[in-house]
DNA sequence: TCTGGGGTCCTAGGACCC
DNA sequence: TCTGGGGTCCTAGGACCC
């Protein structure tokens, strides 16, 4: 029998999140902003309304802005990162199949039941609504690809409110009719442009495409995207998420830097989010990488520098990478530059279960496991940053900008709403 | 003045090995 | 003029996703 699939897409997310807990803002133009208030990255319907782009910078749209009357966010990941857990609960009630594909989408797998497939759509949209807040629309279709698109529609036409099922021909071809191929999952600008070349445009031309044509110009992942449009499944439902094979972390300053020493502060800080996460999978890493950059924005004085070491054996110890993480900011340091954003990546990521040890590495350049348990515990429990390393500074003026953050509904006790009665 | 962050997969080509 | 064959591993670059 042919699986079912859905894909569950919650409506603009992030201002989602910040209506629940502030009904003052429904109706009203909501945008929220990147980090650092750089950029827009979700707008309610009437900002779209307004003709605000996605992830224009906002000082491009600041006026109009002010002038309408916007409500303005800086991102609150915390807040964000909560209700989609709830909205996540609620899906997996109604399948034991859920595939969390992003903070604010999962893909669940369907079976028969009682009232038809289509009603059971309906009913997971009224359901995470009524008990999160959340709005979202629901694609229904017989492979991951087609639930995407149908997701897409269901968005786009009122008229399907927000649940649309393309399991038959006639609704899928049309679904394919209407989405321009570029829309498609997996089609970006580079293959959409390439197919403008060749007269096709929309997702139904694709499919119409020579698959041999496909495979050598998309390669194997175009093919399936292919094959996917036309019925036949060839992307599985992941459920369990995998352990990352590179961790990243980075981010732009609130002004340009150019001392080292607060260079310095940065890489130090950005190495410990990423020890953090490293060991929250249970993994180790052998390399290290620092990158610093000047503005990508600005041609003159432009430079980016980035360097990499190996481990002498492989780690998770925030320490140990600190160390090594300044000695490399040392070497690609360039005085007179005015940075703007550093990061830290660390590869060769491998589960701490099959670590290889090195005979010769000292007990003390090793760091004990013990202290970076005692301190991943603690600052479970106290909030994060109870305890950190000196180095990654003490007021940070180059922090990120968030002048525009709402509370922390609820993950923080002063931050909880009141109600009065 | 002001422009985000974090990932994955695939392929081609070179190094290296027997 | 002619210059093996087959394999693995690694890296860089390009594509994509949210």
């Amino acid at each position: 029998m042919k699986n079912i699939y859905a894909l569950v897409d919650c409506n603009n997310f992030y201002v989602s999140c910040e209506r629940i807990f502030n009904p003052s803002l429904r109706k009203r133009p909501v945008i929220v902003l990147s980090n650092n208030d750089g950029c827009v990255v979700a707008r309610s319907p009437e900002a779209k309304a307004l003709g605000i782009p996605f992830a224009v910078p906002y000082f491009k749209i600041r006026h109009t802005a002010e002038r309408n009357n916007f409500a303005v966010f800086s991102s609150n990941y915390s807040l964000y990162a909560d209700i989609s857990s709830r909205v996540m609960g609620v899906l997996s009630m109604f399948s034991p199949h859920v595939e969390i594909y992003s903070i604010d989408e999962a893909f669940l797998v369907l079976s028969a039941a009682e009232g038809g497939i289509t009603e059971q759509g309906v009913r997971i949209r009224d359901t995470v609504y009524r008990w999160t807040g959340v709005p979202v629309s629901v694609g229904i279709g017989f492979t991951k690809t087609l639930a995407k698109a149908a997701a897409n529609a269901a968005k786009k036409d009122p008229l399907t409110g927000g649940v649309l099922d393309i399991r038959g021909e006639e609704e899928r071809i049309k679904c394919l009719e209407n989405t321009k191929a570029g829309d498609v999952w997996g089609i970006g600008p580079a293959y959409s442009a390439k197919l403008k070349g060749r007269g096709v445009y929309s997702a139904a031309d694709f499919i119409r495409m020579d698959e041999k044509w496909v495979k050598r110009n998309m390669t194997i992942t175009g093919l399936r995207t292919l094959m996917e449009l036309k019925g036949v499944p060839c992307i599985p439902v992941d459920e369990e998420p995998a352990p990352k094979k590179s961790i990243v972390s980075s981010r732009s300053f609130s002004r340009p830097l150019q001392l080292l020493s607060e260079l310095e502060e940065a890489v130090s800080l950005y190495t410990t989010r990423a020890a953090e996460k490293l060991r929250n999978q249970k993994s180790t890493a052998e390399v290290i990488t620092v990158f610093i950059m000047t503005s990508r924005f600005k041609e003159e004085g432009r430079y980016c520098g980035s360097l990499s070491c190996e481990f002498p054996e492989p780690s998770c110890h925030t320490g140990v990478m600190i160390k090594a993480a300044l000695l490399l900011l040392k070497r690609i340091y360039r005085g007179g530059c005015a940075y703007n954003k550093a990061g830290v990546m660390l590869s060769g990521v491998r589960s701490s279960r099959d670590l290889q040890m090195n005979l010769f590495v000292q007990e003390c350049d090793r760091g004990s496991p013990v202290l970076m348990e005692t301190i991943d515990r603690i600052n479970r429990s106290y909030g994060s940053e109870t305890l950190f390393y000196a180095s990654s500074g003490i007021r940070r003026g180059w922090q990120m900008k968030q002048e525009l953050l709402s509370p922390r509904y609820t993950t923080r006790w002063s931050d909880i709403p009141e109600i009065e009665i």
